[in-house]
DNA sequence: CGTCATTCAATGACAAGGAATATGATGCGT
DNA sequence: ACGCATCATATTCCTTGTCATTGAATGACG
């Protein structure tokens, strides 16, 4: 049976392999995030989208599907959006056969700050998330 | 020898470890966040310092401690006591040997809330990293 | 002591995210 | 064709976080 003990051995457990997975994911965030901001000016956020953008380089309506794969929320997704095409990274294109939807696409100084990123991006998940 | 399409592997494989990981925290952490926020009107950050006063209910000059037990910067805890010493949960007590420090102490509410929002957040902890 | 560098914490200006809501487009039921 | 629910996105408002700076206290050292 279960004592009041080991529930709180656990419950101590628990807590400290949520302060691990905590940490670990601020400093590989945060590592990332000033890097990028560094060399390249744009946010961890910033570049996720344009990686997903770059990654599914074919069909569909974009801005929908990006609120899928990823954690942001719609309107969070709708401004780094704002902010990539005011950078110049990336365009909205209106979708014919639906209008209320979008198509992003990189721009050519999109695809090619998309790949230099990419680089340094793996290179930190790599020292970060070791393997 | 490493071929272009080995790298690639590697680096595609490193992207969704870190995604999983992304949506297994922001899962947790959300959920987390959504329930003391329902049950108990205080945030997920909030929570977390209250923990951590509440573990270390013992001597020590807490607010400069606390900054190195969390991820949040030092500005960030400033405001996050702020909070919880409005809603009347911790008092900063002056520190005699050292009048730039400061105490934290639990009241006796924040005693009280932290007791039952520590069950709400073990529950969610265990339900969310499995185990 | 008097200075100077350092430390702890608070604050103000600003950026980013979330919730709720607005806007416009679609499509269904009648 | 009209009204209505629903969908994709944008926008507004508010909260929270960060950065940089400030203010006060301390400590080291000549």
């Amino acid at each position: 049976m279960a004592t009041t003990r080991d529930r709180q051995l656990h419950d101590r457990q628990l807590v400290e392999q949520w302060r691990s997975i905590q940490n670990s994911y601020f400093r590989t965030a945060g590592a990332i995030d000033r890097a990028l901001e560094a060399k390249f000016d744009i946010g961890l956020n910033e570049f996720e989208i344009l990686d997903l953008v770059a990654d599914s380089e074919e069909s569909a309506c974009r801005m929908k599907a990006l609120g899928e794969r990823t954690p942001m929320t719609q309107s969070a997704v709708s401004k780094v959006v704002d902010r990539l095409e005011k950078a110049g990274l990336v365009t909205r294109e209106t979708c014919a056969d639906d209008r209320r939807s979008l198509f992003l696409e990189l721009t050519e100084a999109g695809r090619a700050l998309h790949a230099n990123a990419a680089v340094e991006h793996r290179a930190l998940l790599k020292e970060n998330l070791g393997s």
